[in-house]
RNA sequence: GGCCGGGUGCCAGAGUGGACAAAUGGAGCGGAUUGCAAAUCCGCUGCCGCAAGGCUUCGUGGGUUCGAAUCCCACCCCGGCCUCCA
């Protein structure tokens, strides 16, 4: 059974199918650096991980891998060149007349970090200048990949070796400018280019000219005329009327007096809020030298001249959020095509759309106001693992809403701690139990990333009294779990301290516990355990009399 | 208003025309083990029945079919988008 995947373009199921099928390529549209990611960017990152993954996996069929390809990746697997942009530029938090007008966020994000200096809150051996949005992106995004290193994002493990992998947006302008120059260049069938400079010098704006691409609206059903019937409400601002057609989105925008601004043909400004993507994804994932060594970008000049044959995909697979469907990937599809396409109508700029959806926290929209809003962070410094955090995430289906719930979080944690005991059993490695499972586990991922099947198929083989430590480690480079970090553990004579602290007088109520257990006062033993429950201790008797000590 | 994804047992979550009273975890119950816990292992866990078997379930109401959780229609609910958002 070869791969199939929900296309949101085509709203089908469909056979994945690269372009190479040794060597696909996968754009993530990646965190914005003005705070922590918290856990529902972290849901999406994941399921676009366990997606890559699972491709990279021997185990992972397609359906236009010829014989000797099937051969190759049944032995050695297969390569995923994965990209996620670092989105640091800043954006304004008030877009109700087409971003450019309210406060841009990196400069919130100042203000907060600044309070935070004051407070005495930003960790010791922190060295930050709120007023440097360069410094806040930086800040925010060491805290983002150490975040998603610890929840086994392969991708930032990459990034470490090869740091082109996770772009920065503000490191791209020269190419985001190259390619609006093209837009601007480049005619239309209707012999109008694609782009076009309204307002006068210190004001201008670059608008792309939606109806310039008439498949506008293919990916999220926004088509114009439905824009154009739901626009009736919307007040329409001095700007609006500069734009030849109300959806009209932004490439450039003049405003010397930005926070963040670079100097382009058009004055100094800002650029919008899709070309980023177009930029990253075309330039690293089309790089001629993008072989096994690191990935050499292409130039400005480079992208400028990238021209595909009929409507070629740039890439084959693209993920994101599902808020990203409209407006940020039905714009990247039009100014991607436009300016990479010879046939821009036939493109569709990725092969394959995928777009995991929101997580609820206990059964509501999270939200700080709820207090249901949790980062990764957060969590991690509760106690909670890496592993459990990660399994909890990536259980659900991708394109339902996932449920977050602190019941999840604690099952999760005990399926680890099950998965891990049989990872290190190996009663009948290669037995007919384990084939089947591999079949089912793999059966499961085929069908449009079938986790909960797959997850099954493991349970199943650890519950069967028959584990395969082969089988179990290697569906694990695909779920990622088992290879996290663990809580540390340290030892005393009587204690195995589980993430926690050793602590002298933890260790002298193990003691007296000891000894009263040792006399049969079973009362005295009890009111111990009760009193280490009272200061945030779990117990448990180990074989061989050591206690162990865990966080409640 | 338009477009899109979902709604399954106490919970999480599979299943998409017959093998389904419905995978897999968790929780619950009973048992083994333990001073008691925890962990682990075994059994049970819609209703009736010792059993064979029967009866009622998969958002709601209709329909198609020999047969529907699965297909069609309408409605309700949750989530997303309609120029911030993963």
């Amino acid at each position: 059974m070869p791969m199939r995947l929900y296309n949101t373009l085509t709203r089908r199921l469909e056979e994945f199918r690269p372009a190479d099928a040794t060597r696909i390529t996968f754009y993530s549209c990646g965190p914005t650096v003005y705070d922590d990611a918290h856990i529902g960017n972290f849901r999406s990152f994941l399921a676009a991980d366990l997606l890559r993954r699972w491709l990279e996996s021997p185990l992972c069929e397609l359906a236009n891998e010829t014989p000797e390809q099937r051969r190759h990746r049944e032995q050695h697997g297969r390569r995923v060149v994965h990209v996620m942009n670092i989105t640091d530029v800043g954006h304004m938090t008030d877009d109700a007349e087409g971003g450019e007008h309210g406060e841009d966020r990196m400069a919130v994000a100042g203000r907060r970090l600044a309070e935070a200096k004051k407070a005495g809150t930003i960790p010791a051996g922190v060295e930050i200048n709120p007023n440097d949005p360069y410094q806040i992106a930086r800040f925010y995004e060491t805290r983002f990949r150490e975040d998603a290193r610890r929840l086994g994002l392969k991708l930032a493990l990459e990034a470490d070796r090869d740091p082109t992998l996770m772009p920065r947006a503000t490191q791209s302008v020269a190419g985001m400018i190259a390619l609006v120059d093209r837009l601007l260049r480049t005619r239309a069938a209707d012999g109008e280019p694609y782009a076009y400079v309204a307002g006068t010098p210190g004001a201008r704006v670059v608008y792309f000219r939606v109806q310039s691409f008439g498949p506008y609206g293919r990916l999220s059903g926004n088509t114009l005329d439905r824009l154009r019937e739901g626009e009736g409400g919307r007040v329409v601002a001095e700007h609006q009327q500069q734009k030849k057609h109300p959806a009209d989105f932004l490439l450039w925008k003049e405003d010397p007096r930005h926070i963040m601004k670079w100097e382009s043909p058009w004055g100094w400004g800002y650029p919008g809020w899709h070309i980023e993507c177009s930029v990253m994804s075309a330039a690293r994932l089309r790089a001629r030298s993008a072989g096994e060594g690191s990935i050499v970008p292409l130039t400005p000049e480079e992208l400028a001249r990238l021209t595909l044959p009929d409507g070629e995909p740039v890439i084959d697979l693209h993920s994101g959020g599902e808020d990203n469907i409209f407006p940020h990937h039905e714009c990247e599809i039009a100014q991607s095509c436009c300016a990479f396409n010879e046939r821009p109508h036939e493109g569709s700029y990725a092969g394959m759309w995928f777009h995991p959806r929101f997580l609820l926290v206990e059964g509501e929209k999270m939200s700080k106001s709820k207090g249901n809003f949790f980062t990764a962070r957060d969590l991690f410094a509760k106690g909670i693992e890496p592993a459990a955090l990660r399994l909890e995430l990536i259980k659900t289906h991708y394109r339902s809403n996932a449920n977050f719930t602190m019941q999840g979080l604690a099952d999760a944690q005990r399926t680890v701690e099950r998965w891990r005991r049989a990872a290190v059993e190996d009663t009948a490695r290669g037995g007919p139990r384990a084939a089947e499972a591999r079949a089912a586990f793999a059966d499961a991922l085929h069908d449009d990333l079938n986790i909960a099947g797959a997850i099954a198929a493991i349970n199943s083989l650890v519950g069967s009294g028959e584990p395969d430590a082969g089988l179990i480690a290697q569906a694990d480079t695909v779920l990622g779990v088992l290879a996290l970090e663990r809580p540390q553990a340290s030892q005393t004579s009587i204690g195995v301290f589980i993430g926690v602290e050793h602590d002298a007088r933890v260790v002298a109520l193990l003691e007296a516990r000891r000894d009263a257990r040792a006399a049969k006062d079973f009362k005295r033993s009890d009111q111990i355990r009760d009193e280490l429950a009272g200061m945030g201790y779990a117990i448990k008797d180990m074989a061989g009399g050591k206690v162990e000590v865990r966080r409640a």
